[in-house]
Order: C-alpha cells, then structure tokens, then sequence
DNA sequence: CTCTAATCCTAATGACGTTAGGATTATTAT
DNA sequence: ATAATAATCCTAACGTCATTAGGATTAGAG
C-alpha cells in the first residue's frame, strides 16, 4: 500500500484532532503516524520536525481562534463588542483547551512565526478597540490590558487554580470586564483623543 | 564512593537551580544526576518520579514567590499594598520565569496539592484586599480577577506576545493595576460592604 | 561485633524523535 | 506506449529519555 495521499495539510489536522482528544501531553509522533494507518518515518517527508509541526497546528488553532472572535464581534460595536470579545475569547479556550495551550506555547523562538501569532491574535482587539476615542498609543496600551486580563483569567482557570472556589468564576469574569469597560471610558474622559 | 548523603531537599534545590540555568524544557533527569555526581537511578531513592519531583519543585517555588510578595507588600495597606503586590508579582516573575512556569503548570491531576498551591497563592491577594470594604464574596470575586490580570499580563509577556510593541509594556500593567483599583473603589462605593 | 537497613551502582527495558537508504508507485518526457 | 524521473512510504537503526530490578557497599543499632 504505498502513495496514500498524505500531506501536511491531513498531519495538521490530525494533530490537532488527536491533541484535543488525548490532550497535548499524551500527544507523539507514534499516536499520530497510527492515526493515519502510516508508520511514523513517512511523516518526515511532509513535516521538517515535530516542533516544526507544533508550529503549523499552532498557527492553524490561532485562525481558528480568529474566526471565532471575529464572527462573535459581527457587526457590534463599543462595550457590546469588548462583552462578546470577551465572552467569546473565554468560550474558545474553554471549548479548545489543548490547541489554546499550543498557541501560548509556540512562538519561542522564531521571531517571523512570531509576528504572524501576534499580529493574528492582536487583529480582535484593534477592531473592538477602534470605536473609542483614544489615542494610537492609548489604544496599544489597552489592546495589551485587555489580552493580559483574558489570557490570565482563563489560564488560572484552565490550571485549575480557580477551582474549588465558593463563587462564580463566571461572575467573576464579568466584574473584571466591566472594570476594563469602565477604565476604558475613564481614559477617553480624561483626554479627548489627544 | 557510597553514601553521598544525597536526600529529597538536595535534589529539589539541584532542581530548581539547574531549570533557572537551562531553562525548563531542557532538564532532564540524566543532567540532573550529573549535577549531582551521582548515577540517573539514585535519584530515585528519595523521589518517586520525575513528575513528583516537579510538585515538589513547583511548591518550593511557590514559596519563594510568597515569601516575595508578601515582603514586598510589608506594612503597606489599601492601594498602596496593591501596586505593591502587583510589581512585585511581575518582578518575581520576570526573574525566576522557569520556576513560575513551573508554578503554572503543576496543579494537574493531585487535588491536595492543587489547593495548597492554591491557598499559598490566594493569601497575599487575601491580604491586600482586607482593607477594602468589600463583602466576603466581592473580595472573593476581586482576588480572581487580580490574579488573572496579574498572571495574563506577565504570561503574555513571557510567552513573547508583547515583544515588538512601541509601547512600554511597564506602562501598560500600570494602567491594568490603576485600573482595578479605580473598580475596587467604585465597588466600595456602591454597596458599602454589604 | 554482628545484623539490618539505607544508599548507590550496574544493567536492562520500553517509549520517544529522528535519519539513512531501499522498494514501490505515480508523473512526466520522449 | 514506454523509459526516465520524482515522490511516497517502508524497514532498520541510533541515541536519548524515564524508570525498574537486583546486587554490592556502607552506616548505624543492638
């Protein structure tokens, strides 16, 4: 049985389906190459290395993720959209715990991976934040706030930390998006798009 | 060469250096024995696998990064304490990324050592929000919610998220850290510690 | 001074990622 | 149609990894 059509775009897809079944730690090359009917070496003709491979499925989760927020922003603007955005970014990495880890984990290293990631996973945030009346440099500042407070709230449930606790991490969640929503309307207060 | 007197503190204090050294991905146990001047399988003498070794490591960790926070927050109350707390977190961070890795990945799985590590983590946010007029649960709902805009922002920034922005990312967690005691006062402010 | 328990070693096992080189099939040029 | 070329997949092997079993050596208790 030779020449069975196998290409990087099947690995990729293969990966991540296994990665969110068994998990990313359980994840090898052995698992994978049966889940293809393949033995483990054909992969290296379609992949340069397993690392290089966490790459692609990384870059193929983070447009994932960018489908997901985007369609939960639509056509919604101000505070609606920073709510969906958020409500929307918690949901995915709930719904995607193991490629939402790969992502986090990718871009060590290769600097033009890098600006691929950031630049995909910035473009929601440019978007939600465009509708308020702040300067470029304002804007940058909170794009980094708002990615840092999901990021960390959904990374601290997601190890299990929030676990265990007697109140809603969910409400919790809210409180914290409308304190961003708040400071969000104090700057543009403040300094009327300086 | 017998008895070298190689015991649990030894090998977790070897641990730690050789992860801050190498880095958390590049240990292995055969590196760690060499440090040591012993043979890979003595270790295993006083440690039951690699991954319990890592919940020891990660609980020692866990108390250096207390015994940071909480010095660093001294006798400081109210908002004071907070930024306090909120600069050394990401100071403590920036200089032992290895260990705070470590930090983030170990509760998994054991569910008596997820709520030590759980405990030893909440108390210096306990502390810092004693002095708010808050209710048990409010304070309850603002330690998740510092923890994640904490832990968000520094976990973005290690991962590299936030290199090669023309902002200063220091200014960006000031922002983050005004902005959450702007909320905790508006929360005072609305039911007075109902 | 002997017995026992702890300590450390040698040796081996099985899983892992990866590479080299050969066999087989598909594709292209004649 | 057929020969040359390229792509695809395999077998076999290597070195590294964590881990275990069993034996040799040493320290401390009776």
């Amino acid at each position: 049985m030779f020449h069975k059509g196998l290409n990087q775009k099947i690995i990729v897809d293969a990966t991540k389906a296994l990665m969110e079944q068994e998990g990313f730690p359980a994840f090898s090359m052995r698992k994978l190459a049966e889940m293809l009917n393949v033995k483990t070496a054909s992969l290296y003709a379609h992949i340069e290395s397993m690392e290089a491979l966490f790459t692609e499925v990384g870059l193929s989760a983070l447009r994932d993720q960018w489908d997901c927020l985007l369609s939960a922003i639509g056509e919604q603007h101000g505070d609606a959209a920073v709510t969906a955005l958020a409500e929307s970014y918690r949901r995915f990495a709930s719904e995607h715990a193991e490629l939402y880890k790969i992502i986090m984990q990718m871009p060590t290293g290769n600097d033009a991976v890098l600006k691929e990631a950031a630049a995909m996973t910035a473009e929601p945030f440019i978007r939600v934040l465009a509708d308020y009346r702040l300067s470029e440099e304002q804007k940058m500042h909170w794009q980094l706030v708002l990615r840092g407070l999901m990021h960390g709230f959904v990374s601290e449930e997601q190890a299990g930390y929030f676990s265990h606790y007697p109140v809603s991490v969910e409400e919790s969640y809210q409180i914290a998006v409308r304190c961003m929503i708040d400071g969000l309307h104090k700057e543009e207060g403040e300094s009327n798009g300086r």
